[in-house]
DNA sequence: GTCTATAATAGGATAGAC
DNA sequence: GTCTATCCTATTATAGAC
């Protein structure tokens, strides 16, 4: 097929926003579409599933870049700091320094989230594992690195609901600060 | 007025359950109605300001209920120890062990948070407040308290979104099982 | 206070022309 | 691939009887 106008993941990447701030029931697809710049019929051209189909392509985006930003730094050859280091920077410009939702957390709510557990407990899954495996790099045995990857994932979800419940991206910002410190300390 | 069938009270814990499962935007008037065991009219009657109404009934009576179940404990007489104890126990069947989600939490998600920003903010504040408080009597000095007690919220957030995602209870009973000695070592 | 019935609108989805 | 027009259903909300 020829080359479309805007690449299919441009356009998964604004529906990405969409999802993010309303959730899954939140987001219209008059919403969706004004997002993405396509009439309502396009986006049935691009995700024939309607709206869980648009949903489920945004998760693989996720997922996508969680490999590429998230998982790949962290099982990058270097020091394990520097490693952490290079996913905090990532995660800091992916919630724009404390201001924006986790779409993963936000797909929790609702129907979406027996819609996509699988997904969304892969998703997290593979976060922790790939955290873990840099603690026990570090240093850190078995469990203890499996604790304190779980409990990393937990602080930055944690800090982006109270960031919102606040208004203040102030926690999230403290917790990405203070991450490589926990590392070394543990 | 007469005593109602069901004390209005009750009628909004039921509510309150259809909006901490569904979120705001997620939260249909047909799941209210069934729910709470009344029709779409009587639900009018009661809250004559719609959905909305409804859910701000829903947010005082989580404020009620905190200020019964967290904030009062935690202001009240004893050891520090005692009263963050109490908190805990208090949270543990508020969410069920882990396994339901945070009202507040789910309220941060699409139109929701703009309609009850404020609300959501002084809730998440009076919480921090009253946790500061516990942890200055602790013998803390004010910013590492309202540090302490930033983090402690944060935790208990971050946690029940990743026992959702990871749909496993045990990361929010960890949480809440380490709660006392976090404020011992701070 | 609660119900049945119904209005009015928004939401998700499709048809068919171009 | 994209658009306009349309369909059907669910959703919010109201009217009026009891």
């Amino acid at each position: 097929m020829p080359a479309p106008l805007m690449p299919r993941e441009e356009v998964v990447r604004r529906l990405l926003e969409v999802f993010r701030g309303h959730g899954f029931d939140g987001a219209s697809l008059a919403q969706l579409s004004k997002a993405s710049g396509l009439g309502k019929s396009s986006l049935y051209h691009y995700f024939p599933g309607g709206k869980e189909d648009m949903a489920r392509a945004v998760l693989e985006e996720v997922e996508r870049w969680m490999a590429a930003h998230v998982l790949a730094p962290l099982a990058a050859p270097g020091t394990p700091a520097r490693r952490l280091a290079r996913m905090v920077k990532a995660l800091d410009e992916l919630y724009d320094g404390g201001r924006a939702a986790c779409l993963l957390g936000n797909m929790l709510v609702g129907d979406a989230r027996r819609l996509f557990r699988k997904p969304l407990k892969d998703a997290f899954g593979a976060w922790i594992e790939a955290l873990a495996s840099v603690a026990r790099d570090a240093g850190m045995s078995a469990t203890p690195a499996r604790l304190w990857a779980e409990e990393t994932v937990l602080s930055i979800e944690g800090a982006l609901v109270l960031a919102r419940g606040l208004d203040d991206p102030e926690p999230f910002r403290r917790v990405l600060r203070r991450l490589p410190g926990t590392l070394a300390r543990s």
